[in-house]
DNA sequence: CGGTTCATTGAGCCACATCAAGAAGTGTGG
DNA sequence: CCACACTTCTTGATGTGGCTCAATGAACCG
């Protein structure tokens, strides 16, 4: 299942600056480099599931995947999209408490949980990283919690794609905020529906909603086009404010 | 509006075991000890509003408080509920990004941004005991998504009496899991209402059918007592595992 | 004992779910 | 290149869980 070790310089990794090791130096980024292992999964794979013991603690190189929780009848719900730079596992925890799985082919830099969480105690610089990484993965789940819990199916969709077109747009490091920003997809429109709480039929009536207003523009079913992102913003009903 | 500084010594402070400061030595509690101030606000004061600077990071010592935003339209979702012992604030962050409500009176242990940041700088211990508790935020805002999202009235109101019962239950340190647990519930419906992202009358009736199956008896609009947590448990649509 | 707040209960309605049927890709084999 | 199966998405028709509106009950208080 998975795919053969590929070893790396951590000096030349795309995620270099962005993930947790943002701030090692020198010597704890030669520890890091050591104990880490590179390795790739296919798309659909399960990195963890929830209930049972993950071994590594990981950042997500490359590729996409979701934090997710399944009830026995079927129902599920997502409750975090993870990017690339994106940690994965709980220090101090020996178990997961929810499903992880590759949206595309993924790849992973992964530490031995033993080592890790041991590297952690001998690297203050580490630990306060993971915190401030933590703090902002805990504000995004607050904010989804809002959306879930008060949004209309609506102002969930263009939620969604308004915090993801923030998340590409981080990441790329490129344009300014306003201007026709365009959103590749990561998801199909049912892994969108169960992000959002929704079903796959509202979702699609909900873009296409948006679609009609013009406030977005369908290029194809993996990717949209905001002429107008203050636009996409009011129909989240969000404040002016992010 | 705020009540007067009241000085304590942190050996005698009744969450000096399981607050931030669990972790802090006997040098490093000098210092917290010197740096905190201890005050007191009356119900329904706003400890913060979401965008507004917040000067103090803080530890909740008595009282109960929650975390929210609100909508322009009146629309109010709750994502987090502060028992004490709760860190309020965001080191690295100057604004708040939600309200924090006083429930009841409320004693809060305040330290000066500025102070409390250098401190966990200096202090590996405190930012890792900040990092656990931080997860389990994490932890309890995704579990809250997922009621959210995919949740019947029903199942959010069981899930949230069992949440409850357990954090009384890990406050008080007392009975084990089983047999007749009493639960004082420190919201008022509108406020249950908004943490579960019902209406008040939902949430009324939702408690009526789980008291007329016998999982919860209403003692008063206040009290709850679940003969068989189990039951309870089943209602909340969770898997046996918590 | 009226006023106020908070909770319960009922009746009707609506946003979203469910059920059902296409349409639009996408890949495979002939 | 087409025929076929398969997956994904869209659109329509109908059903329903929880919201809205409205009234009543219950506790507290001056």
């Amino acid at each position: 299942m998975n795919l053969p070790l590929i070893p790396a310089d951590c000096r030349a990794c795309p995620i270099r600056h962005s993930a947790v090791c943002a701030s090692a130096d020198g010597a704890s980024l030669a520890i890091l480099q050591q104990v880490k292992s590179y390795r790739s999964y296919p798309a659909g794979t399960y990195l963890a599931r929830a209930g049972e013991p993950l071994e590594h603690l990981s950042s997500l190189v490359a590729g996409c995947a979701t934090i997710s929780k399944g009830f026995e009848d079927g129902r599920r719900q997502t409750v975090g999209l993870l990017l690339p730079s994106d940690f994965i596992g709980r220090p101090g925890r020996t178990r997961a408490t929810f499903d992880i799985v590759a949206l595309s082919e993924v790849t992973l830099c992964r530490f031995e949980r033993k080592r890790f969480e041991q590297l952690l105690a001998d690297t203050p610089s580490l630990t306060s990283r993971l915190l401030e990484m933590t703090l902002d993965e805990l504000e995004a789940a607050q904010d989804l919690a809002v959306t879930l819990g008060r949004g209309t199916a609506r102002e969930r969709v263009a939620s969604f794609l308004a915090s993801l077109a923030r998340r590409q747009r981080a990441q790329t490091k490129s344009a300014p905020l306003s201007g026709a920003v365009e959103v590749q997809l990561p998801l199909t429109r049912a892994e969108i529906a169960d992000h959002l709480g929704l079903t796959i039929e509202t979702v699609s009536r909900q873009m296409t909603g948006l679609r009609k207003e013009g406030i977005i523009a369908l290029e194809n079913n993996r990717t949209i086009a905001i002429p107008d992102f203050s636009r996409l913003l009011e129909a989240a009903g969000a404040d002016p404010d992010d």
